[in-house]
DNA sequence: GCCATAGTTCGAAATATATCGTACAAGCGA
DNA sequence: TCGCTTGTACGATATATTTCGAACTATGGC
């Protein structure tokens, strides 16, 4: 569990972020990433088992969405707003505009 | 087949439009339609069956990116810009600017 | 080393989605 | 009205996705 797999920045492709954020649970991930700037993976669960959380984040992780980096026994996350603007300029800021 | 139905843009939902993102031969459909401005059906399948385009763009129609009209035998379709502006501003330029 | 904590991985069940063939409906022109 | 064209509706199948429990792994503190 010592490192992620994060896709490449140039290597994300627009319809996994899309079908990333299609759904409800992932979008308050999001959400609250963008108002918290950094959370690790039970911070943000609403009382849903670790297993269904850790689905969740992984998808975000392999859409290119999310970093996630181990510190001490828990793992932050945070989304990848530097790397996403320079790939897909204001498709962040627009997304997280029409989730607020 | 007289009209369709199509969301009042203040019931479309962020997840909608990005579920109906999240398939290829969709944003190959939003691609074009943002090309050529409106376009008819049986002009973007690509080779495909007409059940499968009238599923697609039955939930491009559903999620609210798509307007469709029928003229004459044919339906028209167009991306719903303006209102998609005003409800979401800067997204659907994102999401054009992304995927081309 | 042992235990607790934080997440991942696996497996299963329920639901949703994509794809396509066939049958149907609506408009247009002869 | 008949035939042609365009697209929808239905039904079936294959594949994905969501959800969750249970077992497992890694880290830190004692």
């Amino acid at each position: 569990m010592r490192s992620y797999k994060h896709p490449a920045i140039e290597d994300v492709r627009p319809e996994d972020i899309f079908h990333a954020l299609s759904d409800p649970v992932r979008l308050d991930i999001i959400r609250r990433l963008a108002a918290e700037g950094a959370a690790s993976c039970a911070a943000l669960d609403g009382g849903r088992p670790k297993s269904s959380m850790s689905h969740h984040f992984r998808v975000l992780r392999d859409a290119g969405l999310v970093h996630t980096r181990p510190e001490g026994v828990t793992h932050m996350n945070q989304l990848r707003r530097d790397e996403l603007a320079t790939r897909f300029p204001g498709l962040l800021d627009a997304v997280l505009a029409a989730i607020a």
